[in-house]
DNA sequence: TGTACATCAGTGAACGCGCGTTCACTGATGTAC
DNA sequence: TGTACATCAGTGAACGCGCGTTCACTGATGTAC
């Protein structure tokens, strides 16, 4: 075994991701993600204060690509507001998919990430490209007439969440015939056909 | 200490809920549910099988209450399917909030609770009645108009979780102005309304 | 009613294990002259 | 270009801890006669 590794903090973070992808967040040790990146358990302290430390890290990592993704999906609200929050709803979903390790640190670690901290921060700005995008929506809209963008927003978020969390996991309901991604989108539609968005 | 607890299996339960409630699901031991039940750890295996067993147990006592209390809001639908739809979504964010340590247990204890076993089975009773619930909206309307029961009831318990997970506990998107209820009630109406159950 | 005994529901000590964290250390790397 | 040396990034052994589980046991309870 070589010293210097090169970019160890990076790679344990990369051996939290697969770990936490394989087992859970709750399975997931400061030691076994050490023996995954072919390194002792104490060179861990070298890059992390401990354990919850580099598990924010791996959170604060996700909410950045999480925000990344949904900014890019959101292209700026073209060629319409309304197709381009259907893209930020299939991207939420290929992002808990494509990146399962990270979505459950994110959101089911059972940590706190305080609002001040990196990762709050980040978490922040990925709420910003939601809000963003539903103000976008009802910007035709007399001013008077638009909802609380924070309000859809939040319902876009906790529909998302929910069809992760319940139809795209082994979780109890999960014995739907369709597919996740067909179920948040039918949701998404009628949700916003409800606001009047879309012509019923 | 005396012997012959009298009732330990749900001294052990009740004590169980009471550490998901305080520390999450992940954090529970068994060796400290016996703790707090005044016996030794070696006693629960008179009563359960293990740490699994015990788990599994107070998931199903969860998922049958849920079903109980899912079924008193709903009411036959009285005095009409969609006022019974809305206390469904209440008792929901009710059961949530009052029965903290049951609902981690039931839904973020990262368990899988397969469809046979008592614990899927109690699950599946409470998925019911939203089916039943949702049902009940589409009975005014022609036959060949109805959509489909199972997906307006995962809809609607897709958004009933994601409210209670993000909003309701000290996750990401927690900075919320508006309270967990409040949230739930109005995304709901407004999905109704693009179901057509509402007037616009 | 009293006694013998089977059964039941606990105890407490012990086990092996893997965890997070600490410590003094050492070998590799980079830099100054 | 060589050499001396400071710094950096690892090692590996050790720690105390609490965990889930097992085991032989023992005291309390219930029952048959």
């Amino acid at each position: 075994m070589a010293y210097h590794h090169g970019n160890l903090r990076q790679a344990l973070v990369d051996a939290t991701i697969t770990l936490i992808e394989d087992k859970g967040p709750l399975a997931f040790t400061l030691t076994e993600a050490a023996r995954l990146a072919g390194v002792s358990a104490a060179a861990v302290y070298r890059h992390f204060e401990g354990r919850d430390d580099l598990l924010a890290e791996v959170a604060r990592q996700g909410f950045d690509e999480f925000a990344t993704r949904l900014t890019a999906a959101f292209d700026e609200g073209r060629p319409s507001a309304l197709s381009a929050m259907e893209r930020i709803g299939a991207a939420y979903l290929r992002f808990a998919r494509e990146r399962k390790g990270l979505y459950m640190a994110m959101f089911e670690s059972g940590m706190a990430f305080g609002g001040d901290s990196a990762t709050g921060q980040a978490a922040h700005r990925a709420q910003a490209v939601l809000v963003d995008a539903a103000r976008a929506l009802f910007l035709p809209f007399p001013a008077a007439e638009r909802p609380p963008a924070t309000m859809v927003a939040s319902h876009i978020w906790a529909m998302s969440h929910g069809v992760v969390e319940l139809f795209a996991r082994g979780k109890p309901g999960a014995n739907s015939p369709i597919p996740p991604e067909q179920m948040l989108e039918s949701g998404v539609l009628i949700y916003l056909r409800g606001l009047g968005i879309i012509p019923s």
